[in-house]
DNA sequence: GCCGTTTTCGGCCCGACTGTTTTCAGTCG
């Protein structure tokens, strides 16, 4: 379904619903509703349709929505609609998304007890005067604060890092249930989203799909089945995270996983394409006259299309690039040869540097860099310059002693308010790695953070400039900066900009990434780690990178260490 | 609000389920 067409049914679907909760003649209601589902079955795009007349032909739309469709279409806006929102506003009409409550039960809570969103719905159904009301007991009243409870999971969206672990227990216990050939998420966590809202599994099977459900309902991480059917099912986690599965016969694999995968926007327009190609789709996904599709493969290469990889189906650009054979070649994980932000216990970290090289090279790197904290970062325990010199010692002897890969002697250093760095210019070109970060005065107008960044970006030694926003992802907002300027600067000096793969920061994020390598700006994907184990999170980057379209030329720690130390050298005056 | 005429009104509107009842109303698909 192309988006006018989502628009307007979405439109006419929630004036049904607040028509609904005003308590508006049925068949009204029914119209629009009507309405709504055939506008976002049909085939074509309202953009199509020219006039009220030829709008008219359409099934369920008459003259009265015609002319609601063209003021759309002119305005962006439909009056009746916005009309009614004031009567019904968004946060009220949602509520009907609660199972067990329906328009009848809502009216009569708007009426008795002032209910106008959640939380007041939630005083109402713990007030012991709902009792009266008629029809209502003790047993719909633990339904609906359960289904309150249920609601409220699904608007909470995690971050990547912490549903990813989850899902990835979940798939291999779902690999073991009798029967399940393949199994694999889906959704905006296969798309590595940054947040996610749930976890999607899809599984395949041959035979009885039902004892299958049943097996995985029975896993030890469900702590409650909130639907089942015969080929799927919706549990929820001991921590609350709600989990879908859906097992298809091998032969719809495809289908099902390319539906699943999303995005909504980039399937609207895949749809469009296999539509025009005469094949259909349905809820388990698009099918040609002889069947589903068992791999994404031939689905997208029947659409005439290279394939595209998860990460990049958000509709930025990636069907038309499709289409011309154009995507580009991304990022794998395997590309990358180093590590070149960590963290060791001569700072904040928890591990040691030989601890992070042993684990470096069990990760297949061939180098990596120790970048413990500077001074003004007292915190995170900072190094003044005659303990950055005692780190020097301990970097030169692990290297001298042949270890599992080449340590560089690396620093994050604080970029200060002014814009001027944390040690001096001598002491900075001792180090074979320096990232500069902000850790200090986040809220500095942009015009004043523009140009501190900017400064610290032209001085010849450093390197990379670390986690570019400032961000934390459902904490803290980026701080106000020019990324333009900075990519400009970053480009005109070259530095690298890091994707920090941290599971708070992913920053650069997904857009900002795709700008920077589109300007013909070099990226380091890093962890940040503080741990061993952190270093292994930087799957997360490279995500973020794939999703900003980054190959393995823009970025820097896919060189070998040669390569690397030799566009190190060249930054140096 | 749409639709289709027996042409400007009257019909549209299903069935299963559940919790609440004691014969049914409201929700949901």
């Amino acid at each position: 379904m192309n988006k006018l067409n989502s628009q307007i049914a979405r439109i006419f679907a929630r004036i049904a619903d607040s028509l609904e909760i005003l308590d508006e003649n049925g068949f009204k209601i029914n119209a629009y509703r009507k309405a709504s589902r055939n506008i976002s079955s049909m085939q074509n795009s309202l953009e199509e349709f020219n006039g009220e007349k030829e709008l008219c032909t359409i099934p369920g739309i008459g003259n009265d929505l015609s002319k609601k469709i063209i003021e759309y279409k002119l305005t962006g806006k439909v009056a009746y609609y916005e009309e009614i929102r004031k009567q019904v506003p968004d946060e009220l009409a949602e509520l009907l998304e609660i199972r067990g409550v329906g328009p009848k039960f809502l009216r009569t809570l708007v009426k008795q007890f002032a209910v106008s969103n959640i939380e007041s719905l939630k005083e109402s159904i713990a007030d012991p005067d709902i009792l009266e009301v008629a029809g209502i007991g003790k047993k719909k009243i633990k339904q609906i604060s359960r289904s309150i409870e249920v609601f409220e999971v699904g608007k909470k969206r995690m971050r990547l890092a912490e549903a990813y672990p989850v899902a990835m227990i979940i798939k291999e216990e779902t690999e073991k249930i009798p029967g399940v050939l393949k199994v694999e998420q889906a959704g905006s966590l296969r798309r590595m989203r940054e947040t996610v809202g749930n976890i999607d599994i899809i599984a395949s099977a041959a035979e009885d799909t039902s004892e299958i459900i049943e097996e995985f309902t029975r896993l030890g991480f469900v702590k409650e089945v909130l639907r089942k059917t015969e080929n799927s099912a919706h549990v929820l986690t001991e921590a609350v995270i709600r989990v879908d599965i859906l097992v298809t016969k091998p032969a719809c694999y495809g289908s099902a996983l390319q539906n699943l995968t999303g995005s909504s926007y980039h399937n609207e327009k895949i749809r469009e394409i296999a539509a025009e190609k005469g094949l259909e789709t349905d809820s388990l996904g698009i099918r040609n006259e002889t069947g589903y599709f068992s791999s994404e493969e031939q689905l997208y290469k029947s659409l005439g299309l290279q394939y595209i990889s998860p990460e990049l189906r958000e509709d930025r650009g990636e069907i038309e690039a499709a289409g011309t054979g154009k995507l580009p070649e991304l990022l794998k994980r395997k590309d990358l040869k180093g590590d070149l932000h960590t963290h060791s216990t001569w700072s904040d970290g928890a591990s040691t540097i030989r601890d992070m090289a042993d684990k470096a090279a069990s990760l297949g790197y061939e180098y990596i860099a120790i970048t413990d904290h500077s001074p003004s970062s007292r915190i995170a325990n900072g190094l003044s310059i005659s303990r950055l010199m005692q780190k020097k010692e301990e970097v030169e002897k692990i290297n001298s002693e042949g270890g599992p890969v080449m340590v560089l002697m690396g620093s994050e250093v604080d970029i200060l308010s002014d814009g001027s760095l944390d040690y001096p210019d001598e002491v900075l070109k001792e180090l074979d790695f320096v990232v500069a970060s902000v850790h200090s005065s986040f809220s500095m107008e942009e015009d004043e953070m523009t140009k501190r960044i900017c400064r610290a970006l032209k001085n010849p030694n450093v390197d990379a400039l670390g986690h570019p926003t400032g961000r934390l992802i459902a904490q803290r907002e980026p701080y106000k900066v020019d990324m333009e300027a900075v990519i400009e600067t970053a480009k005109r000096h070259d530095k690298a900009l890091e994707i920090n793969s941290s599971y708070k920061r992913l920053d650069l994020k997904d857009t900002h990434a795709r700008e920077a390598v589109e300007s013909g700006v070099k990226i380091i994907v890093s962890t940040d780690a503080h741990r061993t184990q952190h270093l292994e999170r930087i799957i997360f980057g490279v995500g973020t990178a794939r999703r900003g379209w980054v190959r393995k030329k823009d970025v820097v720690n896919t060189r070998s260490l040669p390569d690397l130390l030799k566009w190190l050298g060249s930054q140096k005056p």
